[in-house]
DNA sequence: CTATAATTTGATCAACTGATCAAAAAAATG
DNA sequence: CATTTTTTTGATCAGTTGATCAAATTATAG
């Protein structure tokens, strides 16, 4: 199943376009939230008009889900080849509880983007991306599933519920970027080494 | 500080009337989501004028407010008279982890309208609930910390950042709530029962 | 029962929403 | 260069939004 518009779409040069109206949409959802995020807004923001928006985007949902979807990609990719380059289950826990936060505090105003979008799109059938069945397999879930399977494996790791692990360490992640207070309190080399002993010893035999 | 409208409001028997709009917020803030929550679906949910709101709430903004401090209080006594029937830190930290996981079992609507204002909602500043530094102390939140600190007093618990540890398992909890698939694959009982056996090796010494 | 106060309604408002379209401008083609 | 295609704009649309207000209704008080 392919995308209806953003993909079939002529897509000339004029990606560079749609590359632009991403940026517009970032800094837009960053600076004012998606429920002011109107087209006239991003327009203004990326220094067009409305209706050009409306000539690269079948609508305003395809507008959201392309751009989350870019948001997704590029968050996977600075986690997964970070997680990758090391070798033993341990490491690449460790590896990708660092990057996860790293990221966070690298690309703020994309997790922020990526946070309107995920609470304030719909479906055409209205409803909300955050209570999806996440309809492609999340690759940073699977890739951590597959550390700790991988561990347990190995004998390296002990007896746990594998998903209710890899929720918790995704949970426990997400919290340092919902919560303002704790970026506040906590800075981020602290909060991933702590994350990474806690859950050393959680995941331990 | 005190509410603007909320409190200083006659107050007559007419708060059975605030308390019918509540719950015409909560449904409908449940079927048809936060964007789509105007003070005409309201209304028309609760069976009365959408003037008769404005009556009673000096703006959207406080009727938000008002339905979200109501949420918060709800949850917050629930979870925190099954923590307190508890009386060792351990035993606390079960009673705290699986009385969040039921609430959220329990009053599912609650907790998807909790989400929506709160990802949703912005003060007059348009600064939104989630990335606000919680005006004033989360009980939740400061209940758990104290639990574990009166754990590591004890040396019941072992040596570790209480802020991390506690935000490590909200976290957890919360991604229960988030991820629908979650929900569809786990069992709460067991979710709970994981959660608590995961939490007791990562905070014991 | 009357008068005063509180409650409720329906009508109405300007502001903004996303979307459409003909026409203009720019780019690509031959 | 001329023509065809792609890109872009400004004007415009009907629909919805939250809010206001005078007037009607209901409750309360004396």
């Amino acid at each position: 199943m392919r995308n209806k518009k953003t993909e079939d779409k002529k897509s000339f040069i004029s990606e560079a376009r749609r590359a632009q109206i991403f940026d517009a949409v970032i800094m837009t959802l960053d600076e004012i939230g998606y429920i002011h995020a109107s087209l006239a807004q991003i327009a203004k923001k990326a220094g067009i008009s409305t209706a050009l928006i409306s000539y690269h985007f079948r609508d305003k949902n395809d507008l959201m889900d392309y751009t989350l979807k870019k948001l997704l990609t590029d968050m996977s990719t600075y986690v997964l080849e970070r997680t990758q380059a090391s070798s033993t289950p341990g490491d690449k826990l460790r590896a990708y509880i660092e990057a996860s936060i790293a990221y966070h505090v690298n690309k703020p105003k994309y997790n922020i983007a990526l946070i309107e979008i995920v609470f304030h799109a719909r479906t055409v059938d209205n409803i909300p991306y955050y209570k999806l069945d996440d309809d492609e397999e999340n690759p940073l879930e699977s890739e951590l599933q597959q550390i700790l399977l991988a561990g347990q494996e190995k004998k390296d790791f002990g007896d746990f519920n594998v998903v209710v692990m890899a929720s918790a360490i995704r949970g426990s992640i997400d919290e340092y970027i919902f919560n303002k207070k704790l970026i506040g309190t906590i800075d981020p080399q602290t909060y991933s080494t702590e994350l990474v002993n806690l859950f050393n010893r959680a995941v331990l035999r």
